[in-house]
DNA sequence: GGTATAACATGATATATATCATATTAAGGA
DNA sequence: TCCTTAATATGATATATATCATGTTATACC
């Protein structure tokens, strides 16, 4: 692992970056191509346009097909939590609470490792779960938050 | 990423779990082989033994070879932080303080995510820094963390 | 209907991490 | 000194993740 603490793979955070894009600047009639998200969030093309039809295909996202076609946001989309967009990226096997990834593992019987950890991440995930590609836009459009992405 | 929120790679965990082993069984005057390492803390023999080495060449542990040879922690190994164990097995490249890896972000001017866990993350690697095996073991011993590993 | 557009499906390549295997070197004891 | 033991150094293989490339299908517009 070159960097560990990351908490989520490349395509994880490309994924999310591209639909914080689409929450700020697409809407059912303006759709946005691929390759003009791609430059923007600092992804390459081809990646991120596999990404996005997969994001597509699970509900994640929208898109239409052929001229002014490209991916855009509904409203249900802007609902979704931030946690169903590493889902489907990342798949949904067990999270992991053990640090160590010990079976036996657990607030009554935690293993040496466990609290330096494990309450924070259970909080990360929790976070994750709460929050709405609807309500990090906000955060942009309030300036409680910045970009460029 | 099969396990998404994983903030150690497989190595650092396994070798956590040989110090920490190491740190209950063993001393200077009773060094204990890889292969008898490998089957308590639940790591291939091949893996861990390649792991050991790389921490005794860095002085993370200590080891004799020959006949009644064997690793083992000395008191000096005893001191060492949990971070050092993984910056030798990981590398000690930055600790990407950004969730989404921008380069840009900071608590000044986070990125959208930046809440949700960079505060956690960075906690946890404090408790990295600032816990040392000894310590870990001693939560053993005291009945306030459990085995097997 | 024909044509251009752009997502979709699929798979190929590259790189990183995890795992396994072995010949070499150092140390202890007979 | 010779033999056994066990770490050391090195590298091979396997699997996972990241990245790139392309032919196919659906849609809008003329």
């Amino acid at each position: 692992m070159k960097t560990p603490f990351q908490m989520l793979s490349n395509s994880s955070k490309y994924a999310l970056k591209a639909v914080l894009y689409l929450a700020l600047h697409s809407n059912e009639n303006n759709r946005i191509l691929a390759k003009n998200i791609s430059e923007p969030i600092n992804v390459p093309k081809a990646y991120i346009a596999k990404l996005l039809q997969e994001l597509s295909r699970h509900g994640i996202i929208s898109s239409a097909k052929g001229p002014h076609g490209g991916f855009y946001l509904n409203d249900a989309n802007r609902l979704h939590s931030l946690i169903d967009i590493v889902h489907v990226v990342d798949g949904k096997q067990h999270m992991e609470s053990c640090l160590l990834s010990l079976e036996d593992c657990n607030e009554d019987k935690p293993c040496p490792l466990h609290k330096l950890a494990g309450p924070f991440r259970a909080k990360f995930i929790r976070n994750l779960e709460d929050t709405t590609i609807d309500e990090l836009a906000l955060d942009l459009k309030n300036k409680k938050a910045f970009l460029p992405l």
